[in-house]
DNA sequence: TTGTAAGCGTTATCAT
DNA sequence: ATGATAACGCTTACAA
């Protein structure tokens, strides 16, 4: 493998000059230019990237991490991954800095940035409100030299370098997938969402309606909102049990699935019913097991964590933005045996 | 973070010494060792992976790679992922050699071990037989100070540090879960292996019967053996079907999935057979699309072929075996909208 | 038993 | 426009 040296030793030229052309840098007589390009070319040259890191982490990299969801334990998942990746990258020299909001509004988001800016972070993860106030502060970030990714929901208009998260229009054809496999017959379905402003319930929902065109057995029959509250969402399902007793399959697109389960449960209807939810959270899990939930697609909440971070870093130190600029987690389907 | 620079500073000796300390190696004054292991523990030293890597790149390690499976399409995506780690590690001054062999035979594997020793390869990933005399070897590997990493399946009685894999027990038992939640009333199930010596099938089969136990109204009605052959399945899998009328699940514990589901088609079968497969090969996926396959059983090839090079390098650098012995794939479930 | 110094490949500063 | 040199953190051969 080619080395800087190498080549400046073959170019007749030193170390600088050899680095100023390939990293565009300063400059460079086009003769001497045109001729390590050619012998870098030649060589196949490729940037050793223990070096590269190494000489990085002068910098001392400090990244921000913008998230709400205080209270969503889905949440904490993604908080161990964040925790995983800041072990790995504290032996790089780098820093993490997590504000976790509770509040869902803008504002408080933008004052989250603004106190991570003035810790001087050198890069950002956020799961962003989709809102043109806060994609102006990821631009003004951007145009400081501080590099955006958000997860788990994305935002439009913005200079934000790569997105993690789930494909939950894909995530919402696959639920429907799953419902049409474990019925047969007229199937009666039950939709639930948390809230019309959340982008992924409106997204799952539109994956799930697409797909159900494919499905001729299957109807619509009821649809709700519980606010992503599982009070709200046992009432609102009892309701919804006793209007439509044709209802045998209940597909929660937000959180909420547990109340709602217990709801099938006091109405005595598990037995006739197929329950698709999202997340593997511990309540969702119980109800996996004891069968009352037939199947949850997750979204892998650890990766969610630790790969915006480890796209920061890796912009950081090559200088280069990723190479991909969705990386979508995969929709796992998770039953009783493999949950 | 601490250096062992400013380690050896605070203690009063020199970087060596700390080295010596740390890593173990050469003697050390027992009052001096004591003063910097102290130290070290006070200011949480962790070691600097890109310093460490850079220094073990002079030696520019050889990795090879042995595996069977000519002509099983699932073995080129494990390729694919053992690329991929290629480009990825030549940054770091590593080569890759890599053994394909058709033949089922011990000796063939041996052979091929042997020949990449005489490569001087410093690090070896296989996917071995079962089999004492190759277990033999990768000691003899072991103790020469080269390490092992098993993937896609293990072997008994070896010193490998690794091993890269499906839970095939697991995998089974999530078939039967899924075959559970897609039917209802009396279910017939026709298993088929590729070959009783094939640990993978048996230990799939073994977790499929087992969670069999737990669903009362799911019967085995036949099994086969098609050796991995599509022909072998189709007639097999036709026969099964005329001798048994009431078959209305297929489990494919092993390749021939595609044979088998051409005799399904021609007995016009289809449209009351829930079938269960593993991985996601093309005429597979084809068979998924089509509604005939109502789910696959996948086990992450491409890591299968990154990760157990990703161990090995880390191993030969940081010289420490891996944190954890067996990294198993999720045992992912794929059906039409999420292949 | 301990210290010194060179080297891994890249980047950055300063001098020419 | 180009070169020389030090620095990042670790390993290792050699010297004391």
């Amino acid at each position: 493998m080619a080395t800087i040296k190498e080549i400046a030793e073959l170019a007749g030229v030193s170390r600088g000059t050899v680095d100023r052309v390939l990293n565009k840098r300063g400059a460079v007589n086009p003769k001497t230019e045109a001729k390590i390009l050619e012998i870098a070319k030649a060589l196949d040259y490729k940037p050793n990237r223990a070096g590269i890191v190494l000489a990085a982490q002068k910098k001392k990299f400090k990244f921000g991490v913008v998230m709400f969801g205080i209270g969503n334990p889905f949440f904490d998942d993604v908080i161990a991954g964040i925790r995983e990746k800041e072990e790995d990258l504290q032996s790089y020299n780098c820093t993490i800095l997590i504000k976790r909001i509770s509040a869902f509004g803008v504002q408080d988001q933008i004052d989250a940035i603004d106190e991570l800016l003035a810790e001087e972070i050198n890069g950002l993860a956020i799961s962003p409100q989709n809102n043109p106030a806060i994609a102006q502060k990821i631009n003004e970030l951007y145009d400081m030299g501080i590099p955006t990714v958000t997860f788990n929901t994305d935002i439009t208009g913005s200079k934000r370098i790569a997105y993690v998260g789930s494909n939950y229009y894909r995530c919402g054809q696959t639920a429907a997938g799953l419902i049409h496999l474990m019925t047969s017959g007229e199937v009666h379905v039950g939709i639930v969402s948390g809230n019309s402003n959340v982008l992924c319930h409106t997204e799952r929902i539109a994956g799930f309606r697409d797909s159900l065109k494919e499905y001729t057995n299957i109807h619509e029959s009821a649809f709700f909102e519980n606010d992503d509250d599982d009070f709200v969402s046992y009432d609102k399902t009892a309701q919804m049990l006793s209007e439509h007793p044709e209802i045998n399959a209940i597909f929660y697109a937000a959180s909420g699935a547990y109340g709602g389960c217990k709801a099938v449960l006091a109405a005595g209807r598990q037995d006739n019913m197929k329950i698709v939810t999202f997340d593997k959270i511990e309540k969702t899990v119980e109800m996996i097991k004891n069968g009352v939930i037939s199947a949850s697609i997750c979204q892998n909440p650890r990766i969610q964590g630790s790969l915006p971070l480890q796209l920061l870093f890796e912009c950081l130190t090559t200088g280069e933005p990723p190479k991909k600029e969705y990386h979508y987690m995969e929709a796992e389907i998770r039953i009783k045996e493999n949950i």
